[in-house]
DNA sequence: TTGTACGCGTTATCAG
DNA sequence: CTGATAACGCGTACAA
């Protein structure tokens, strides 16, 4: 049932406003200052002021507090697009994302972003989520911005693409799995881990009939194959599998679930690939009157906000998106500062919250 | 429970590869093509290449041809940067997301940057929830980047941001609420039509004692504000009120919606003023033994992706975000090709969906 | 440590 | 409709 809106659509709402109302000060749009005016008042070249505030080192104390102040006074700020058209650099980072409706994916840029804002870098995005067709000339638009860097939040894919964001010899950090050859730099984790975890857990407790549901594609593919594999190697029975092309939320998951249970017999646990279908299978068990875990275990792969909060809670594979977006944001400006990082990969561990619902 | 990862962290997982595997071609980063370089291809002056990428009807129909297959043959693309520099124009377009932790406002940038993608402008992403000592500048660091446009979640709220960006005469849209003076245009809805459809709804549903939980600024404040005073128009009584600071998960909704309860008595139906601290209520009165809608109503605000899954699903607000992020984008578009749009600003539809919590 | 000369790649301006 | 010319604001390269 759905009731519309009320006939006075056009009320206006109070609004939160903070701050003293300013004079509009006659002429609108005042010039922006240039390094030239700040030169001027500092009594040196263009040239020192921008060292003063690239290189501090290469100027005089004297005149670098000079400048400092003549900086603050005029409030400049150096024009991007000139710097980054002489130096072939700019302050951007470029994000490639594979969809903003995952909260892991935002997550990751949340800590990218918050790592790279304090260096003065800024993320633009790019939404990579919808086709190859699509992709590729996205990724170069956004290229020829000339980004100081690149996030990724799983693995470039196309081949000719990762060539092309190889050569350009800035810092990437590819994510999300655990690439043998990363274009350059990896913040990942691995699935493999993730599913034995899972799949041990599951031993344990005693589990001997399970299920999949996934996606057929991705690291949907990567978790199933590790997923039979294992309960091959650990004697455990695969009583059935359904893959499905694409999550959108929660109700694919209630669908999945259905009939993954309707099609197979036996089934004790249900491994589901990630959290949107296991939360989704949770509450159509429960539709369908089955107890957790008496009749049938979950377990999901995510952790996302939902799982502990389901009843009777999901046990789930947990990795800390936010951690490893901020941890590729300070990959990255080791990498600009010069220094060669650590090491070119970091993995991540993966960690088994154990629930209710196993 | 946790258990870690395990000792073999290091194992490397498949990873899906798509193409060929291309050589290097030798020289790893080929030269950057210019538009000297189409101009001689196509043997007219840079100046006409230009015209014909930017405003093909001064071009004859003949050399706008030979230009264009100049064009793909070498792949040119334009510098960013030195178009932005010499036009004072750039192809970014500014978004400023109070956070990226919510799904509403991610959404809406999702809607947004889709729209704005298709016509080559790109989304910068500010983040602004910290604090108002980091907002300004932000604000200034990624307005030194003259984006074409600018989009916000939510109402610019400091005085001295609104008029800094109002004098930059580019197209801007606030969004997420009804203000009556936008900064420019506004792709918003009404707070006060969102709660008159709560209040409506819980008063013909026979509550009489009502109560609320929000957060104590910006949205949540506006929010409560109305639902007090229309319960005193319709002579429902606030049986408790609960406000805290800072919402930041489903938790955070339990805690809350329990202190409400054991504060007050004989509240027969809470309003929660955002969907996160709804589902909160709705899993703690679970746990709490109290059933829905027979002990206690629960209505949201919101309608994010689990408020139909949690059982017995809940009564919510709904905006589209999605849509209403494609619509700032839109606004944006007709601006910058030169119209006016038709209206400076654009309320959407707040619908009340009736789910089992009520 | 500081300054001079010049060009990054494009588009505004104005003349044809 | 087309082209020559001159910036846009900065940083590199080199000289002092």
């Amino acid at each position: 049932m759905t009731i519309g809106s009320p006939p006075f659509a056009a009320t206006l709402d109070p609004v939160l406003r903070v701050g003293t109302r300013i004079e509009q000060t006659g002429a609108s749009s005042k010039k922006r200052v240039r390094i030239e005016e700040v030169a001027r008042l500092a009594g040196v070249s263009p040239i020192t002021v921008s060292r003063a505030l690239h290189s501090p080192h290469m100027v005089s104390e004297a005149r670098r507090l000079r400048i400092d102040e003549a900086v603050t006074q005029t409030g400049y700020a150096s024009n991007p697009h000139a710097r980054a058209l002489k130096s072939g650099r700019s302050n951007i980072v470029a994000a490639f994302l594979s969809t903003l409706a995952s909260q892991q994916y935002t997550q990751a840029a949340d800590g990218c972003a918050r790592v790279l804002e304090d260096a003065g870098y800024h993320m633009v995005m790019g939404r990579t989520f919808y086709s190859y067709a699509r992709e590729t000339p996205l990724i170069h638009a956004i290229m020829d911005m000339r980004p100081a860097a690149a996030f990724i939040t799983g693995v470039m894919e196309l081949e000719e693409n990762r060539s092309f964001l190889r050569n350009l010899k800035i810092p990437i950090v590819e994510s999300w799995a655990n690439a043998s050859d990363p274009i350059d730099m990896l913040a990942g984790f691995s699935n493999v881990d993730g599913v034995t975890l899972v799949i041990d857990h599951l031993a344990a407790r005693g589990y001997r009939r399970l299920g999949f549901l996934g996606r057929n594609s991705g690291r949907g593919q990567i978790r199933q194959n590790a997923f039979e594999q294992l309960a091959a190697q650990r004697g455990l029975e695969i009583a059935g599998t359904l893959s499905v092309p694409n999550v959108a939320g929660i109700a694919d998951g209630r669908r999945a679930f259905r009939r993954l249970i309707e099609s197979a017999s036996g089934i004790e646990a249900v491994f589901c690939a990630n959290d949107l279908l296991g939360i989704g299978a949770m509450l159509e068990a429960r539709t369908m009157g089955l107890t957790m875990p008496g009749d049938i275990a979950i377990v999901g792969f995510g952790d996302s906000d939902v799982a502990s909060e389901v009843p009777p809670g999901m046990t789930t594979v947990s990795v800390d998106a936010y951690a490893l977006g901020a941890a590729a944001g300070e990959m990255i400006l080791t990498r600009l500062s010069g220094d060669l990082p650590d090491a070119p990969s970091r993995i991540f561990p993966v960690t088994l919250i154990q629930r209710g619902s196993s």
